[in-house]
DNA sequence: AATCAATTCCAAACCGCTTTGGATGGCAGA
DNA sequence: TCTGCCATCCAAAGCGGTTTGGAATTGATT
């Protein structure tokens, strides 16, 4: 059942009956109704290409999900983030548009997209430092909003970040302030922005005690549990082993924990984690009491919040570049204490 | 730049250039490559919501993940599933769309999609027993793939599926064989199809033995750290404790080893563990040798595969129903060794 | 030279909706 | 009674492609 067959089924025109539905006021009331009804009771919804067409809109985000050729990680993040989004698009009427590229085409996916009006804007993922894709997408006029920012550039863009530069500074404040001095802190890898400003905010915090951050101390790698075990398993055996880590991912956290308890060390007494927690809803730190000490922001409502950016940047396109910055909440659970006593 | 524009600026008619773009015959070979030199120097390409209107193809299928209200767990296996989905997507040129519902209107998502003619076919993930969905999509007449199957359900439909019974049978022969008869199974939701294929397969090896499984060590929740982690030291610490575990998953495993640890118990020579490893990405099993022990099978390939199928079947829509049955490979890791004597 | 079949191209219809620019009729105001 | 303004509806022109059904040109065949 078509608009058309729907129309002269009702004895009426196509305008009105597309009028009638889509609220225009120049069409009678009882009209409408009859009309409502009708399309009800064929259940006719109108056909969604059919209306991109004709109004020009995609009603459609792209997130473009560049797939590396060699290390291929998908982002466990992702997940999330995309649920939250999707939320958002389906309670706007928007469809959400995975482009899995290989990495290296992944410019020419962002031409297409917009040169064929696959979409009305996308949403940028994982941005780097100096991230290229920034500038392109200004250049192409796409609407874009990024989760995270890029370091180095340089003209205004919409973006959504978390404070990480402050979580991680708070965190490691909280350390100190239970006399730990040996602080190790296990990042992401260090091009990509988060995990710059995470650093930042670390050395930040160490710095302003006066201490100086230990090269030793400060490693950067995939967050996967194993990269997370091994690096504390080294750090641990050291001459001079660190009391409390810092940790960039729950998953990597699993690693490190599993180190501190393969050497016989308890956590909370010996030593000390805290993890920046993303609350992905597989791995949730604890049912009801937090097990790690945490600077906790949820990246599904990280999801939620961007697209509607998006959305609302789509809907006014001359808009100024819009931000927001969250605030993680440093939440205290059972994996940090005091600094042993020597 | 459009058809018609790129037809003016080169002396042809809309009919000419969109035949010699799509490599028709009845256009002079000089003449397509005038056009197609023009198109690439003028970079058009066309529209995707022309195309779509005028070939009544959608060009795009669709993923419904549907949130559950109450315990909303995004699914951990999903992203690299869409990951491998995507790569074949992208390939033959086809969109991936996400669809986030709330799983009370999942039903009226798949109607959605049907009717306003969004998508060309769709992906149902995770089946349950008796799954509804499956039933509706034939109604429906929209071609579909499951990944996994329904057990109950009656008549045929295609799908692609892990052979998790015999999976899990032979996991547990290994473990039989290394002498081990208290074996514990720590596995998802039983209303999850897979899973209850997996505790079959598990109940069988040990029937065929003679051996009576026992209720106290067959375990079933979400599949999280936390929760494999408490229902191990549960059956650790009974009177008389499993020594070997079988987990569904390895994110569970993690929660396992831990308490296996806890207890200061070896892992490989005190306590076995043979996990299921999905090779997600972002949780490798070891980076050259297996830490566990693991029945295998990668769900990015389980991803490609199944979106192969699909776009098979929406290109020969009467063909008949086709199904794939992947074996996993039993893979050994660390992580097992021979029942400790008594 | 006339016929016929390819070859090569084009005009126009169509996909299913939205939207512009009227047309019609009823009613109040002058 | 006539004018003008609403209120209500419709015809037709898009949107940007694909596809059908010729038409014109060319070359081979008789």
């Amino acid at each position: 059942m078509n608009l058309k067959e729907l129309a002269i089924s009702l004895g009426l025109s196509p305008t009105t009956v597309s009028r009638a539905l889509n609220g225009y006021p120049e069409v009678n009331e009882v009209t409408r109704e009859r009309v409502v009804a009708a399309a009800k009771r064929h259940s006719y919804l109108p056909n969604t290409r059919a209306i991109r067409l004709a109004t020009g809109r995609a009603m459609a985000v792209a997130h473009v999900i560049p797939i590396a050729t060699k290390h291929e990680i998908v982002n466990p993040v992702f997940a999330d983030f995309i649920a939250g989004a999707g939320e958002t698009y389906s309670r706007n009427g928007y469809d959400m548009v995975l482009s899995v590229v290989p990495d290296d085409q992944e410019t020419q996916a962002y031409r297409d997209l917009q040169s064929r009006g696959t979409v009305d804007g996308v949403i940028v993922h994982a941005p780097r430092l100096d991230d290229p894709r920034i500038a392109l997408l200004i250049e192409l006029g796409l609407p874009f909003v990024v989760h995270g920012r890029a370091t180095g550039h340089q003209s205004p863009y919409s973006w959504l970040d978390v404070n990480n530069r402050r979580a991680f500074q708070r965190a490691t404040e909280f350390l100190l302030d239970l006399g730990h001095s040996r602080i190790a802190l296990i990042n992401g890898l260090e091009y990509m922005d988060f995990a710059i400003r995470r650093r930042t905010g670390f050395v930040d915090a160490l710095t302003a005690r006066g201490l100086v951050p230990d090269a030793g101390l400060m490693f950067s790698d995939e967050m996967t549990e194993g990269r997370g075990h091994r690096a504390a398993v080294a750090m641990l055996k050291s001459a001079n082993p660190p009391t409390a880590f810092l940790v960039s991912s729950m998953i990597s956290a699993l690693g490190v924990r599993r180190a501190v308890e393969e050497r016989g060390l308890k956590l909370g007494r010996d030593v000390s984690i805290i993890i920046h927690d993303d609350e992905l809803s597989y791995l949730r730190n604890g049912d009801d009491v937090p097990i790690f000490t945490a600077t906790r922001s949820s990246v599904r409502e990280a999801g939620r919040q961007t697209a509607e950016m998006l959305l609302d940047l789509i809907a006014r396109p001359q808009m100024a570049p819009q931000s927001r910055l969250l605030e993680a909440e440093l939440i205290i659970g059972q994996s940090t204490g005091p600094a042993p006593k020597l």
